[in-house]
DNA sequence: GCCCCTTTGAAGAGT
DNA sequence: ACTCTTCAAAGGGGC
C-alpha cells in the first residue's frame, strides 16, 4: 500500500517536473515582484530557484488600510469589490476560488453588525469541551476567568497564502489522478506543480490571496498573525532544521534535495 | 486525540 | 536589514 502510494506520487512528479534550471520557466514573464514583496525567509529555507516566484502583489502598507477604515467604518465594511469578483475579472479564472464557499471569505456574525447567524468560517471556536457554569464561574479568580475567556477567545484563522489557495483548489484533483490521501505526499506535488505553473496562473492566486489579506484586514483589524503563534504546538527547533536541510526522510522515502537546488534565477528588472 | 509530515508564502520575533 | 520561526490547509499515520 505504502508502495502503491509511493509509486504513484512519484509518476505524478515526473509528469510534472520543476523548472529545469534557471531561466528555464516554461513561460518566461517579466518580474512581477518588487524587493519589497520578497518574501523575509532567509536563504535557507526559501529554494533559491524560485526565488523570483515572489509576490508580484505587495501587501498594501497598514497606514494605507487604516486609513480606508477612517473612510469605511467597519460596522459595514464595503465587501462589494470582493463579491463583485465572484462574477467579474476574477470569476472567470481557470482556477476560480469562489469568495462565496472559501471559508475565511464568507461572511458571518463576526462582522460587527452583521445580523448573520453563521459564524465567520475563519473564525474557529476553541477546542474547550464545555461552558462553565455560572456558579462555578463565581468560584474561579478573576486573573483566572480573565485567563480563561482568553482561552475561550475564537481563534481568527490566518489568510491563506496564494499557495495555499492554489492547494486548496487543486488537492482533489490530485487525488482524483493518483488515488493518494496522504496530504504530505499531495503537498509535495502540488509544491511541484505550483512551481510549475506559468507566471501569469500564479499570478491569479497572488491576487486572490492578496484581497484574502485586504477583506481579513477589514473584517478583522485589529488581528495579528502573533495572536495565533504558540496556539500549536510545533516540533523542535532541532526537528525543523532537520527537516530543511535535508537531513530527513520525505514522505517519499527519500531525501529533500534543498541543498543542491541549481543557481537563483535572477530578473531582469525590479519593479 | 494530539502531533508530525509536507508544501509555499506572509508576517512576527529575534539578532 | 537580515535570518529564523510560526501558522495557515489537508488527512494519513504514529503514539
Amino acid at each position: 500500500m505504502y508502495k502503491e502510494t509511493v509509486y504513484s506520487a512519484f509518476n505524478l512528479l515526473m509528469h510534472y517536473p520543476p523548472p529545469a534550471g534557471a531561466g528555464q520557466h516554461p513561460s518566461p514573464q517579466p518580474p512581477l515582484h518588487s524587493k519589497a514583496s520578497q518574501s523575509p525567509h532567509g536563504v535557507p529555507q526559501l529554494s533559491p530557484l524560485y526565488e523570483h516566484f515572489s509576490s508580484p502583489h505587495p501587501t498594501p502598507a497598514p497606514a494605507d488600510i487604516s486609513q480606508k477604515q477612517v473612510h469605511r467604518p467597519l460596522q459595514t465594511p464595503d465587501l462589494s469589490g470582493f463579491y463583485s469578483l465572484t462574477s467579474g475579472s476574477m470569476g472567470q479564472l481557470p482556477h476560480t476560488v469562489s469568495w462565496f464557499t472559501h471559508p475565511s471569505l464568507m461572511l458571518g456574525s463576526s462582522v460587527p453588525g452583521h445580523p448573520a447567524a453563521i459564524p465567520h468560517p475563519a473564525i474557529v471556536p476553541p477546542s474547550g469541551k464545555q461552558e462553565l457554569q455560572p456558579y462555578d464561574r463565581s468560584l474561579k479568580t478573576q486573573a483566572e476567568s480573565k485567563a480563561e475567556k482568553e482561552a475561550k477567545k475564537p481563534t481568527i484563522k490566518k489568510p491563506l497564502n496564494a499557495f495555499m489557495l492554489y492547494m486548496k483548489e487543486m488537492r482533489a484533483k490530485v487525488i482524483a489522478e493518483c488515488t493518494l490521501k496522504e496530504s504530505a505526499a499531495i503537498n509535495q506535488i502540488l509544491g511541484r506543480r505550483w512551481h510549475a505553473l506559468s507566471r501569469e496562473e500564479q499570478a491569479k492566486y497572488y491576487e486572490l490571496a492578496r484581497k484574502e489579506r485586504q477583506l481579513h484586514m477589514q473584517l478583522y483589524p485589529g488581528w495579528s498573525a502573533r495572536d495565533n503563534y504558540g496556539k500549536k504546538k510545533r516540533r523542535s527547533r532541532e526537528k525543523h532544521q532537520e527537516s530543511t536541510t535535508g537531513g530527513k526522510r520525505n514522505a517519499f522515502g527519500t531525501y529533500p534535495e534543498k541543498a543542491a537546488a541549481p543557481a537563483p534565477f535572477l530578473p531582469m528588472t525590479v519593479l
